[in-house]
DNA sequence: CGTGGATTTGATACGGGTCAATGAGGGTGG
DNA sequence: CCACCCTCATTGACCCGTATCAAATCCACG
């Protein structure tokens, strides 16, 4: 379930914090040491829960290998997929920051290797290195940004929209741009946009059958997507 | 139009900073006053624009008295309220953390007195105090939490939960708990209620109408609502 | 090549948006 | 003080889009 692998500390530090987690890029290599020295250590397998809604972690979880998406269900189990963190995100800092619990699901979308830091660290390291804090702003402002933009799109009422503006989310993240479009590998399943996306399964379907069939994307099996006409989308999702 | 109030210092320090603003709770006298001195003033009439989406302020504009709206518009112009800030809420500090433009307009609900803080002094003030910057985390965390809500709400497709959702919302901040009740004076109309909630105008009178069908609320006017049963609200914004 | 799960497609129902008409306040002027 | 008007809110009728249910098809994997 939980391996916490305790001797990979050097590692951590040279390949982990120095290079892959931005929230420590502008610390030097003695405060990396110093912290990386209170990190524990865990992965997780596909599928697995990392935290469960309304539990209370008192941890900030770095994402350091492998992607997870942090998820609500509705009392009929519907999901909703409010973000997916991949290497270098983070989590749970809500319990901390204000006496809330989690209020969301993690599960691990891959493997995944999570690097934690103790409530009593983190908050160190808040005072210790106002930097990080502003890093911390940074992040939130653009996570309320993203919200906000999809908040908007739920009361414009324009699905088309949101799945164009996913589409360039996801491809913004996990694209590779190419002179003839974007080739996005999904992180999530059709089922998985769908509830990123807030909408049915087959609603999601039919509307990238939609977007194949105007020669907008093209997709490739299950688990790619080659977008060909990137402002096409950004011209349907403008209109949010 | 924009009324520069030069000599109010002294009537900030004691009345507005010190008492009213939140984020700058954890100052001693020295540094409000210190604060207060760079700080500029100006009010605005009911329905004024503050600030439109896109533009560039390069600053952090604290509310002092009265409510604004933040909203964004559809190229057909449908309204959507994301905000509605009062005494002691700030906004706009967006463009400073990342570079982006302010991402939606900002409009007078009513009379309103503001404080404006520069770029350069709001990141003195990160930098010189991070009790500061932790404060706007706290506040970030808890936007964050109630856009999260509300964009699963989208997803769950629950107009009734998200109807009930808004009057709880609406009711912790702006409600006078009551033995029976609470009574609720609203901040908006029943138009701008709708914006908020993302939904038409006449879908929110039906929504409203229904709950008072059911006991659950009564209307009072166009201004107020009495709550007579919240946890029946409760009940139904939980399978949000 | 076959099996099972995921995806797509089709048919239907229902919820909420939209348009149009009616109704209720609140402010103004007689 | 009352009547009128103007704006906002409510109600009704209708239509469109998306959820839902059911079936067919595709794809990955053994």
């Amino acid at each position: 379930m939980t391996l916490t692998c305790d001797s990979a500390c050097r590692k951590c530090l040279n390949k982990l914090c120095t290079h892959k987690i931005p929230l420590f890029s502008s610390l030097n290599r003695d405060d990396l040491e110093h912290i990386a020295g209170s990190i524990t250590h865990s992965s997780y397998n596909t599928g697995e829960t990392i935290i469960s809604m309304g539990e209370k972690s008192n941890q900030v979880t770095i994402v350091s290998e492998g992607r997870v998406k942090a998820c609500r269900y509705t009392a009929d189990g519907k999901e909703q997929i409010l973000y997916i963190f991949a290497e270098g995100d983070f989590f749970g800092e809500q319990d901390i920051l204000n006496e809330h619990n989690t209020p969301y699901q993690v599960e691990a979308l891959t493997q995944v290797k999570l690097c934690r830091l103790s409530q009593q660290d983190f908050q160190n390291l808040l005072t210790e290195h106002p930097s990080i804090g502003l890093q911390i702003l940074k992040e939130f402002s653009s996570r309320l940004q993203r919200l906000e933009k999809i908040v908007q799109g739920s009361g414009g009422r324009s699905i088309d929209a949101r799945v164009s503006l996913t589409l360039l989310e996801l491809a913004a993240k996990y694209g590779q741009k190419d002179e003839a479009g974007v080739l996005l590998s999904l992180p999530l399943s059709r089922e998985g946009l769908a509830n990123y996306m807030g909408i049915a399964r087959e609603t999601a379907s039919r509307k990238l059958s939609q977007l194949e069939n105007d020669g907008i994307i093209e997709s490739l099996g299950h688990k790619a997507i080659w977008i060909r006409d990137p402002q096409a989308l950004e011209r349907i999702a403008e209109l949010i």
